[in-house]
DNA sequence: AGCTAAATGCAACGCTATTGCATATCTTAT
DNA sequence: ATAAGATATGCAATAGCGTTGCATTTAGCT
């Protein structure tokens, strides 16, 4: 069971409401949220400043982890793995971004292949993106 | 020999001092260039705008293509494919992102390994992108 | 040389994100 | 339950990246 206040607890942060209501919207989105997504998503109005810090600090928390999409704005997405904790991310993943709707997709079940790099690249961490299309988009009816 | 004159001719876009000043950074650059990337190289001083625009027809005409690297700005790499044309791209390579430098390459002679998705989602381009150290910042010395 | 479409420069603007500072709120210890 | 201290929030201002509209200049053709 996924609960906003139990992994607000684990990492120290103070709970609040602010904090609850952005939670909440990662727990039950399926794919990456933007700031923009998250402001018009939540009844309560926020601050702009306050939704950017606390990104920021679920971030920093091992909570969220940003998703990479191309899309110029940065977008997160709640970590899955169990090993993201403060300051040290491992959400190695595929990533897929619908062309039509750009909503971003986490797929935590699919194996990422690893790449053979030239000797003079050291690895650090790797990740795929895909775009296409995603089920809803796919068939419009 | 990659030449500036040549490959605009190729597209039918004008030949003017201001791209060909442009396009030579990308021929000599091996890492993908962002707008400040550009504006600082070229010593010749251009509007902005003109950057920008420059950029975006390059890429429309086949010339270059986006990076995406995380670093939320917009960064371009020559083309070396050449099937890549007006608004057509074919530039499913790797893409290695440095984190100290961060400077990104594009790994043209490394195979993308191909990736099995789940059967709601419809591939149409995949890339990988890969983080770590570039051979300069992996022996600092 | 002269014409026309394309390219450039300037000014203004929009959007995303950040910083500094004063105030409010949570948490812990008493 | 309350007070104290640390953390979170809101407001105002600002920075950076990128775009748009419009007037002027230039490339490339006849």
């Amino acid at each position: 069971m996924t609960n906003a206040k139990e992994i607000l607890k684990k990492t120290g942060l103070k709970f609040t409401e602010n904090r609850k209501v952005i939670l909440q919207q990662f727990i039950s989105a399926d794919y990456a949220l933007s700031f923009n997504d998250i402001n018009s998503m939540i009844e309560r109005k926020l601050d702009k400043v306050t939704i950017y810090r606390t990104l920021k600090s679920f971030e920093e928390n091992g909570i969220i982890h940003e998703v990479i999409d191309g899309s110029n704005k940065i977008k997160y997405a709640l970590c899955n793995n169990k090993s993201c904790s403060s300051n040290h991310h491992n959400d190695s993943h595929i990533h897929f971004k619908c062309n039509d709707c750009e909503k971003t997709y986490c797929l935590d079940d699919i194996m990422i292949p690893s790449v053979k790099l030239p000797s003079d690249f050291k690895l650090e961490s790797q990740s795929v993106f895909i775009q296409g299309k995603c089920e809803k988009c796919k068939s419009p009816f």
